[in-house]
DNA sequence: TGCATAGTTGCATCATAGTGCAAGCGTGCA
DNA sequence: TGCACGCTTGCACTATGATGCAACTATGCA
């Protein structure tokens, strides 16, 4: 048997960075299956920067994702207790400097982008693009 | 005006340590106001390094202090709505090596060294102490 | 089957945070 | 008023983690 266990400890070790509180809060504000791409260009930070932190939530036990082709969608784990109390506590952190509602707005374009539910293109913000060229 | 604010940011950075958490989780589980000196017995960890998570902590507007001669005593906040669910967090972080209960039977015990509610001794494992000798 | 593209990762670098040591501060009591 | 003692802190060292660069994997489509 294989309980989904959320080590306390780990995960706020995980939420002590601003970038993955970020990534968390626009998971937590939309309630979305989101793309690493997207992410790119709605948070504008580079790929590979945003790709280890989401690394790191998921080794944190925070998210699992979804593959769909070359996408990989990015989700909050759901149905272990301690989740529901952090969604509070993430949703209740201040937006001090519009960082998360901007976030929010760029991510509620991106996702306009989509096919049929699905994101079809890769990072729209060239610059923050990193890998093959 | 002057609100108690707990920027969650912070607080993560602030639980982003084992040792605050046994701390954390001492002052949640006993709800009491302890010194420094009992910290260091109970926890056994040197003077210096608790006093300095202790300034983390306050830091983080998780805890207070309160003077009495020459003991000062730390409490959890109380009155922000954040500390309900941490405190709820807090306690259900898996005690996996016993780390928590044991420090709580120490504290136990080193409670009862306490006149009319308030610590009169220092630190009774010599070797945690430091400063003036 | 080759190429474009979504995403990952090893290595080097840098910043930050935890720790130890030892000196220092502040308070109460003799 | 001097000393004991509860607690704090400056400095040096070290470990850890975030970042940048560039090479790499993997997948789908022409």
């Amino acid at each position: 048997m294989h309980l989904i266990t959320v080590k306390l400890e780990e995960v706020f070790q995980a939420l002590a960075d601003r970038t993955r509180i970020r990534i968390m809060r626009l998971l937590v504000d939309t309630g979305e299956e989101i793309c690493l791409c997207e992410l790119v260009d709605s948070l504008q930070e580079l790929q590979y920067k945003l790709s280890r932190h989401l690394k790191t939530l998921r080794q944190a036990g925070l998210l699992t994702t979804i593959k769909d082709g070359r996408w990989l969608y990015h989700r909050l784990v759901t149905g272990s207790p301690t989740m529901g109390p952090l969604s509070d506590l993430i949703r209740s952190v201040p937006d001090e400097d519009d960082v998360f509602s901007g976030d929010l707005a760029r991510f509620r374009e991106r996702i306009c982008l989509r096919e049929d539910g699905r994101c079809r293109v890769g990072i729209q913000t060239s610059d923050l693009a990193t890998g093959a060229r």
